[in-house]
RNA sequence: GGAGAAAUGGCAGAGUGGUCGAAUGCGGCAGUCUUGAAAACUGUUGAGGGUCACACCUCCGGGGGUUCGAAUCCCUCUUUCUCCGCCA
């Protein structure tokens, strides 16, 4: 959420960068400066209230130990007026802070200037592209059939035991994406991130912290007797690590990794293009996340993304970053990276890293601040990105190393499989 | 699941109705000493709101109550610890 005061500053050119995403936040804007100036008026006319209040009591305290009981009764009546008085104004001081909070929920990062205009993925910017897409031999077959060919993912077993979305992985397939974890892994920790084991469910709080709630809880799954929720991304639980932390300047950067499953109810997108690894209900992913100084957050950005890249070219698949347009950046960032495979059976782009810079967005609702050089509290910047999504790579791995001997491994992940195809 | 104890600043830990935003220690910051560092010593150091700056207000796990006045008393919820039970 975006901070009052930064709004109240940079009131035009907030608007103005909000315009990228296709919303035109004049209103909005104009009603929070107005609401943060009732409550500032309501705070005083409260404390003012308060500070008389308190000064009764003292008098009082002191009248009794001079054994004035008779004036003090008289001041005591006083204090009551007060009382119903402090009541009404921490009344009206709660609603506009309510209306306040209201509202500021509803308004989303402010874009990076780099963000291009644009209203769909469609207008999103080729930054990058890299690796050869193979040429198929004439029966190729994309990864679901490959999936059955080979029987390392059952689909319909998933679907009798759970449903839709919930695919088993056997034999050769579990191990490989056992191996893409560990591989995953082990590439972060030796970039220096520190290695996590994350609860997969979170509470209430931690849900907030990250934006998904209050609005956007229809994305995960309720398990409401004891009211906690699936996590739809290592994001939720990684970054809540830091809600309510005061860090030290030294302690940063700080840069963290782990791998979970994840489970999205993706309610209502069926059809074609979901078919197979596309889009599942639940699947594992391996995120990195990092808490920044403002003034390099920009560049840890780029190092995550040279991070990622360095393990598609390991793998030999070939890839693209995308730079999100204002339409299709995510709620809570500031600046976007995807990162898609290409989908060589399939003929698409297949997404499989997201990296953004949220800058203090998380960071102020999470409370997230470090002490400056100048002893000041100042709220860091949050980062994250998925280093990487298995299912989608598992399909690119299948997809591109498939010949008519079977599928290769890639070199990188031999050691971790300990097979070299399958067949 | 049952019984008991506890929750205080970045951390540890005093404080049981007004003089408490809160002793003390650690940590942080600044200084003295030193060629430099360490050690030692001295000073300083909670957060949020508000103000040009003060004043002032709020915050001692969350919520509610008693009282002129609550970290302190009462109710309630949550969490942690100990013991018992159950259990991978």
């Amino acid at each position: 959420m975006l901070q009052v005061p930064f709004i109240r500053e940079n009131k035009e050119d907030v608007i103005k960068r909000l315009a990228v995403r296709n919303i035109d936040a004049t209103q909005m804007i104009e009603d929070v400066i107005n609401l943060d100036e009732d409550r500032k008026q309501l705070q005083t006319q409260l404390d003012n209230t308060l500070a008389e209040s308190n000064a009764i009591s003292k008098e009082i305290g002191n009248l009794y130990k001079s054994g004035n009981t008779a004036e003090a009764n008289v001041l005591k009546e006083k204090t009551t007026q007060l009382k119903e008085v402090t009541k009404e104004f921490t009344e009206k001081l709660n609603n506009t802070i309510e209306s306040l909070n209201q509202l500021l929920y509803k308004i989303p990062n402010v874009p990076h200037p780099t963000v291009p205009n644009g209203s769909t993925e469609d207008d999103n910017e080729e930054i990058f592209k890299e690796g050869d897409i193979p040429v198929l031999h004439s029966e190729a077959l994309p990864h679901w059939e490959l999936a059955k060919k080979y029987d390392i993912i059952d689909f319909e077993l998933g679907n009798k035991i759970t449903g839709a979305g919930f695919p088993v992985y056997k034999g050769k397939g579990a191990r490989l994406q056992r191996a893409l974890i560990a591989y995953f892994l082990d590439k972060n920790t030796a970039a220096g991130y520190t290695e996590y084991q994350l609860p997969l469910l979170v509470n209430e709080a931690s849900g907030f912290g990250t934006g998904q709630l209050p609005d956007k809880e229809g994305q995960m799954y309720h398990v409401t007797q004891d009211n906690l929720y699936l996590i739809p991304t290592a994001e939720v639980p990684g970054t809540n690590i830091f809600r309510d932390v005061l860090l030290n300047e030294t302690d940063l950067p700080i840069g963290i990794t782990g791998y979970t499953p994840c489970f999205r109810r993706e309610a209502g997108s069926y059809g074609a293009h979901v078919r197979g690894l596309n889009r599942l209900h639940q699947f594992d992913k391996v995120e990195i996340l990092r808490v920044e100084h403002p003034n390099r957050s920009y560049q840890a950005l780029d190092e995550m993304v040279n991070h990622i890249k360095i393990i598609l070219q390991e793998l030999k698949l070939p890839y693209r970053i995308l730079r999100l347009c204002g339409g299709d950046i995510g709620f809570t960032s500031a600046l976007t990276f995807d990162f898609e495979v290409f989908s060589t059976a399939q003929n698409r782009w297949l997404e499989i890293s997201s990296v953004s810079n949220f800058e203090t967005f998380q960071a102020n609702r999470l409370k997230l601040r470090f002490k400056n050089s100048e002893g000041k509290n100042e709220l860091a910047h949050t980062l994250n990105g998925s280093s990487l999504a298995l299912p989608r790579v598992l399909a690119g791995i299948l997809e591109n190393y498939q010949t008519k001997d079977g599928i290769e491994i890639p070199e990188v992940l031999i050691p971790y499989t300990g097979f070299n195809i399958i067949n």
